[in-house]
DNA sequence: TCTGGGGTCCTAGGACCC
DNA sequence: TCTGGGGTCCTAGGACCC
């Protein structure tokens, strides 16, 4: 069987490198982007690195820093970022018929099509076709398996001198494993802090020690998905592209509040918007939900406030996609769990157990009729598409409140220049 | 004062069945 | 004295990822 190639391409700070796009002044200049609330670290440009600012480092813990450096800081704007992934996703799948979108920034190609001494200067030309069309630089590693294909990404991070692109069949093996040498094992794909911690009394530090080890006694020791490391690591490939997109089998929507809530109505607010937001993503990708769960609790950070958490789920009689079923259980669910007193910094809504939108539940009764559903998506149909073409939440229902003061703090986002007409780059 | 959000897969253990 | 054994399904929690 032919060798297959794997190229993933990665977008190199992928928020940063957004922002940067729409501001041409800050594309010298250290740049960070913050998580929900604006509280922590969630990318960084190589100059906010280079200054110590680690992720997911709380902005108050190197507020000075900002200051010192004048780093130019923003909130998050995933409508930029979203619409900007998909442009990079759209160039990616013309060099390749078989292409994995692997999250928001990264994504797989295969290159078996690609003769081996071409696979360098085809490495090239995508990145410069991304940059020249979306303005967003990317990294291109190139191997025999996804986990190396990760570490020739992440040598390419290190090293100025791949200028962008590393393909690791144009190396001998002895040279990769220096390389491989001088990578933590936490580094490798798949391996994460608790094992690397479990590595390390058996002398396997690095990414070459984790390769030489027996993948049978790594399985043992740790688990299968640490053997399936080991032996992409020696070559074998174990994880296939997958193309498909598999259907989500839950769907969460759960923020941090702006502020903390003691009242029960404001907090049926929240769980309502949450509610509304999930089952329209469960409608986006076909399904009817079953179950629904609702969760609150106090913020786990202060200790000097008394601390709270639960959690209530339960099923609809039967599976749907219908906002108000939905809105209505959510509701429910937080009176069963809510006590007064306590202050709430988070809440959240969590719909499993779908059915696609195919299969039509009825009963003895006529209660889930074949019309009703019919009815029922109708409506909703009119709904998304209003509030898709008038921005979110242009129509909403009443239990979300109207304005919402404990919603998410964004001070310092940037305009959605690609998405809304009315934030449309203006050049004066 | 200030600490993100949304997923997947695997495993162990209990319930249950024959 | 001595109280089976194997299979399946479900759930909760851990680990990992971006």
């Amino acid at each position: 069987m032919k060798q297959q190639i794997f190229a993933l391409v990665d977008c190199n700070n992928f928020y940063v490198s957004c922002e940067r796009v729409f501001m041409a002044e800050i594309r010298q200049h250290p740049v960070i982007v913050l998580s929900n609330n604006d509280s922590c670290v969630v990318a960084r440009s190589n100059e906010a690195k280079a200054l110590g600012i680690a992720m997911g480092m709380p902005l108050f813990q190197c507020q000075r820093l900002v200051e010192q450096h004048h780093i130019a800081v923003f909130s998050s704007n995933y409508a930029l970022y979203q619409d900007l992934s998909d442009r990079v996703m759209t160039v990616l799948s013309r060099f390749t018929s078989t292409l994995e979108v692997y999250s928001i920034d990264e994504a797989w190609l295969d290159l078996s099509h690609v003769p081996a001494e071409k696979l360098e200067t085809y490495g090239q030309e995508i990145r410069r076709r991304v940059l020249q069309e979306t303005g967003i630089p990317v990294s291109v590693g190139i191997a025999s398996t996804k986990v190396l294909s990760k570490v020739a990404c992440e040598l390419v991070k290190r090293h100025q001198v791949f200028q962008g692109v590393l393909n690791l069949f144009a190396w001998p093996e002895k040279e990769v494993d220096a390389w491989l040498a001088g990578i933590a094992v936490e580094d490798v794909w798949g391996i994460g802090k608790r094992s690397a911690e479990k590595l390390r009394p058996a002398g396997i530090v690095s990414a070459r020690a984790l390769k030489q080890s027996d993948h049978a006694w790594i399985r043992h020791y740790l688990n299968v998905a640490a053997q399936r490391a080991v032996l992409e690591l020696q070559g074998v490939s174990c994880l296939p592209l997958e193309t498909r997109k598999k259907p989500r089998q839950g769907i969460m929507v759960s923020l941090t509040f702006g502020r903390t809530i003691e009242d029960l109505r404001e907090l049926e607010e929240a769980i309502a918007t949450y509610a509304t937001s999930a089952v329209e993503k469960v409608r986006r990708q076909g399904s009817r939900a079953m179950q629904v769960s609702v969760f609150i609790h106090t913020n786990p950070f202060d200790r000097r406030v008394p601390q709270y958490a639960r959690n209530a789920t339960a099923a609809l009689p039967a599976a749907s996609a219908f906002t108000p079923d939905i809105l209505d259980l959510a509701v429910a669910l937080l009176h069963t769990i809510y006590v007064p007193g306590y202050a709430y910094k988070k809440a959240g809504v969590f719909l499993s157990a779908f059915q696609t939108q195919e299969v039509i539940q009825t009963d003895l009764f006529g209660l889930f009729s074949q019309e009703r559903y019919t009815m029922q998506e109708r409506l909703m149909r009119v709904v998304d598409e209003i509030n898709e073409t008038w921005g979110r939440n242009t129509l909403c229902f009443g239990t979300q409140g109207m304005k919402r003061p404990w919603s998410m703090r964004q001070l310092r986002r940037s305009q959605r220049y690609t998405t809304r007409w009315s934030e449309i780059l203006t050049v004066s």
